[in-house]
DNA sequence: CGACGCGAGTTCAATGAACGAACCGACCTG
DNA sequence: CAGGTCGGTTCGTTCATTGAACTCGCGTCG
């Protein structure tokens, strides 16, 4: 076991798993993924992660298959990171932690997931207890719960206060600082 | 951040979980957990993991809630470590997760997990796809599958190859070297 | 044209965690 | 009393993470 992130010995699917998203910050960032965060630099101010984990990371999950990487604009060229079918099928996972995270060590709800249709908040595992079904990501609404920050330091996290579908492009605006003027014909 | 272990500005309830159950073996202990492994050296012999690194894990889990050291002999006095509430609501977690590498990077089932009752093999949640309901683990028998190895080396994994139930806690026979006589009385 | 800025990285020294081998102490067994 | 087992701790080495500085291509402002 001479690298430190392959469970050698493991014979087991979850050892295959885990050493892809089991390292530091990784589930952070597919989660991140999962909110709609696309760009390097949006990561980055996000999670507050170190620029060579960031890379190595993004790296990591694209040879995965997990992420992929998707030209947006030629010139100057820039890449964003979108979750492949695989990355998406994390959902139940990501979902699942996240539950238990908020029931055994959180005392307010930070941000609501519902259907969208119905209005009902998801079921632990990501199905809507009222209609019964599995709900497909993007009929999936996440708006901010009681314990959120309502004005956080960075911009991503600001964009993130609205109510959104999951993995709807996140688009964040210019950080002018705290106080300055936006009336500048800026479109709503 | 001083720290390597705390997702200090996230305000999310997966980046406490994390800080919890995201260290690298962290999952890895909890799985065997959930299969009946319960001794600080069946943990030990059946990851390979380094001695230092198993107690500071243990300590973590114990301290967090996730496991309860539990005395079960007083002379020479012996503690095993099994899931607590807290713990054994990790089991969707750690079933998707564990389903996610097996879609994606394993291409031989390891092993099964079958809903007892009703033989049904359990869906992505933990669920009974054909009864319809979450499965108390105490009512999902593990089975190995086709891609197991079935004469492994050390005596965990040989004494996890027998159908058991979640949970159940697991009795390893001594390691007699392979070869040796074992008709010696012992019942079976 | 030149200065400056931005996004997306890479490089580097310092620190912290993981590794594996050795050691330890309480207890039991021959 | 010699040897073995279980459940750790200690320690030197190796590997990963961190944060700060630097780079590079490109666009923009004056």
């Amino acid at each position: 076991m001479a690298l430190g992130k392959d469970y050698a010995a493991q014979e087991c699917s979850m050892a295959r798993a885990l050493e892809i998203i089991g390292e530091r910050w990784t589930l952070l960032v597919i989660r991140d993924a999962f909110y709609g965060v696309r760009r390097y630099n949006d990561f980055l101010v996000h999670l507050g992660i170190p620029r060579a984990v960031l890379a190595a990371r993004l790296r990591t999950l694209t040879g995965a298959g997990v992420l992929a990487r998707h030209r947006y604009q030629e010139s100057p060229p820039r890449d964003e990171y979108v979750l492949t079918e695989r990355g998406q099928a994390l959902w139940p996972t990501v979902r699942s932690l996240a539950l238990w995270g908020r029931v055994h060590f959180t005392e307010r709800q930070l941000r609501h997931f519902r259907h969208a249709p119905c209005g009902t908040e998801l079921g632990p595992y990501g199905e809507c207890p009222s209609c019964g079904t599995v709900v497909p990501l993007g009929d999936i609404e996440m708006t901010p719960g009681p314990g959120l920050d309502l004005s956080p330091e960075d911009p991503v996290s600001r964009a993130l206060l609205a109510p959104r579908r999951l993995l709807q492009p996140l688009v964040v605006e210019a950080d002018h600082p705290v106080g300055s003027d936006p009336a500048e014909g800026r479109p709503v």
